[in-house]
DNA sequence: GCGGATTTGTACGTATGTATG
DNA sequence: GCATACATACGTACAAATCCG
């Protein structure tokens, strides 16, 4: 799904993409994110790249990382009021 | 000044080494950091190590990168009044 | 409690792209 | 054209903490 030949950098376009299905609720909250050396694998990334875009993710507020345990989604999708 | 063996993360030696300079209005308002390559040589560090430090600057707020231009101080040291 | 697997953290090196001067 | 400087992306290695059988 990520595009190497597009001008997005490659870590903002997996931010993306993640924080897609944490705002579309298919991860949801206290949910573990998948591990880096899965999305690594999962998107024929290097593990600096996947990184990259789990920082984003979390200067974003969306997920909190757990040194040594894994990343964890922290955003409550909105519900209708 | 940076030491390998000290528990702390050499970017985070390198980061709070900075900081002080800045602090200590040694690298004043609008001065340029020095680059990431002479900031390398300088202290024996690879260039991503370089890199993370100067980002944790950038996220408190003490630089501003101007990307293809240089790092430059975005603290003004608080003076007596 | 032990040992191995997993997962994130740190650090290194290298290559290429892009913008500036 | 060339040098400088930051941005992105790859790969590798090892450390430290946690988890699970």
């Amino acid at each position: 799904v990520v595009n190497p030949l597009a001008p997005t950098p490659l870590y903002q376009q997996l931010a993306d993409l993640l924080a897609g299905q944490i705002e579309r609720g298919e991860l949801s909250l206290g949910q573990p994110l998948p591990s880096e050396s899965y999305l690594q694998g999962e998107h024929g990334l290097a593990r600096g790249t996947v990184r990259a875009a789990v920082r984003v993710l979390r200067e974003r507020g969306l997920v909190i990382t757990a040194p040594q345990r894994g990343t964890y989604v922290a955003y409550h999708k909105r519900e209708p009021e």
